[in-house]
DNA sequence: TTGAAAGCGCTAACAA
DNA sequence: TTGTTAGCGCTTTCAA
């Protein structure tokens, strides 16, 4: 049986009722009470039961991260952003990783919400209906970091598709004109539409023709980036030049061409999308289009806690540029 | 205000206690009590207050994992086994970040208490003595994973000495005389001294002798991983093979290399420790010591939760065999 | 400046 | 089979 406040009030000769005063910095007590008072707290060791004060101020101090992965570099970045954040605000963080099952992360809404937790963020999950609902009926509030959706809901993410854009018109700057892309899943509404509809309009503004045979579809993997890299390459022998839409996939690609002896950047440029930890370790340094993932899971706290900051923020891309692509001329 | 046992009581026309008993499926009711008052809690969408059990059983169904990172594949790792395991035992589980702050780590400590976890996960930190005296004073279980200490705290992991030795003995094995070490953080007695030891050792059994030229030490980052390869290149130039103490280092070591124009594992044989992720992207594939950090991770919530799982508990390690190290033969 | 007491949402005796 | 009631550890009126 731990220390409670009826222990330090007793200690002290004073009721409950100072103590909490005291505890919380309120008016209403002498010097010589509160000295008396954090004297005995001292002494006993005593610690304020969060779950009891939560009962009362239906506060929990925590806030839930609803994410499909913990094991990841693009997660744990903004989840290292998040916990800084959240820590600096006197906060507890939760994690709930999903593994992308739809069901898991309704469960997982449902358990925050018995929890009582002051705020969920939710990192790069799909909003179906059924989620949305589960989110509309806590009545918690929610952010989204690098995801949207079509319902209300505030978010913080990049603009993909001018980002996608910018990494094309960068590669096309760069001197090349046939260049591929290996999207990610194909028909995800957030991060591959808008990907490669950047990736279409910069080649279109650039008067290169788009063909089919210059785009493949993965899933953000690194495996399946080496499989795609090999798709590519037999369905557009010529390119030069090549969009990943996650780093991941990019050193994917990078490990196929080195084990088919295609050297990068000499023979094929490569650019990425996210800028992780892998951009920098791998072999040749990846040049890669940069989000401020943890920046962004720092925001998520902001936008969370303080009703002041202004809703759905797009955060800032720029081209990290290292060494996977050349200047290419015929 | 949301929907309490009470709105469910009244609506069902039976007294709280009742509710009570069909929310925990103790006995002491009618089927169609049951009925009826289930049918309520649907037609209300009542999800009980977590807070407001805890504060009676004392119990809170959420364990604290204190650990320095997040945003590496190493922690990652071991977090993503725990959560599995948690979510499998209902238990949810929150994140403290320390970055290798001692005072954070104690202030962490306390929040946990206050919040009442009912375990607490400690993840490769070093258990100094004012560390551990603030785990004695709140009496919560504590169990280490990848980590050990003086004082009794269970723990879980790899045994460093005989994975090095073994590394060590690999690279002899394959026909290697020359061998080099960089090591983690110089004193380090969790991850450093046993693993120079295994080194040591090694080499001795196989006759080789050692000169401190041989070993290097870093901080087990990618960073060091480059300036560590240097240094060894200049102290021992001979060497044919290294064993590093960590796979982002081997990694670090990789690029220096490649930069370097030299060759692995054509010139120089390089092993890793640990087997995230990093490993299998390296260009060429990282053979690295490999630790089942995600079994580990699970196993840390069974010793926490199951008093009959035994204490202490060495995982095995093994060679994860990829292209980093070759025969050698003058 | 201080204390008594009600109550947060729930569980668990105890009684009926 | 059911209800009444006393707390869990705290905060917060209200009164003194």
């Amino acid at each position: 049986m731990s220390i409670t406040i009826k222990d330090v009030a007793k200690q002290a000769n004073v009721s409950v009722a100072t103590v909490s005063r005291i505890l919380n910095n309120l008016p209403g007590y002498s010097n010589e009470t509160q000295e008396r008072v954090e004297k005995v707290i001292k002494e006993l060791g005593y610690q304020p039961n969060e779950v009891a004060r939560g009962l009362i101020n239906r506060k929990t101090k925590t806030i839930g991260v609803i994410l499909p992965n913990v094991s990841d570099l693009f997660a744990g970045e903004i989840l290292a952003g998040i916990e800084e954040q959240a820590y600096a605000s006197n906060y507890s963080v939760m994690i709930c990783k999903t593994n992308y099952d739809n069901k898991r992360k309704i469960k997982y809404l449902q358990t925050l919400y018995e929890k009582r937790v002051d705020g969920i963020i939710i990192i790069s999950e799909r909003i179906t209906q059924d989620f949305y609902k589960a989110i509309e009926m806590i009545k918690i509030p929610v952010v989204l970091v690098a995801t949207q959706s079509d319902y209300p809901l505030p978010f913080i993410k990049v603009n993909d598709y001018q980002a996608s854009y910018d990494a094309t018109t960068y590669l096309v700057k760069k001197g090349h004109s046939r260049i591929g892309m290996i999207a990610g899943s194909e028909g995800d509404i957030i991060s591959t539409i808008p990907r490669v509809k950047g990736f279409r309009e910069a080649l279109n503004d650039a008067k290169i023709t788009f063909t089919n045979e210059m785009i493949t579809y993965g899933d953000f993997s690194f495996e399946s980036g080496i499989d795609e890299m090999n798709n590519l390459l037999k369905s557009y022998p010529e390119v030069t030049a090549i969009f990943c839409a996650s780093d991941e996939m990019a050193v994917g690609a990078l490990s196929f061409l080195y084990k088919k002896g295609i050297k990068v950047p000499d023979s094929i440029s490569i650019i990425g999308y996210d800028n992780t930890a892998t951009a920098e370790r791998a072999i040749p340094p990846l040049t890669t289009v940069a989000q401020p993932l943890k920046e962004m899971g720092k925001a998520s706290i902001h936008l969370l806690l303080d009703s002041s900051v202004k809703i759905d923020q797009i955060y800032p891309h720029h081209i990290a540029e290292r060494d996977t692509v050349r200047s290419y001329s015929e």
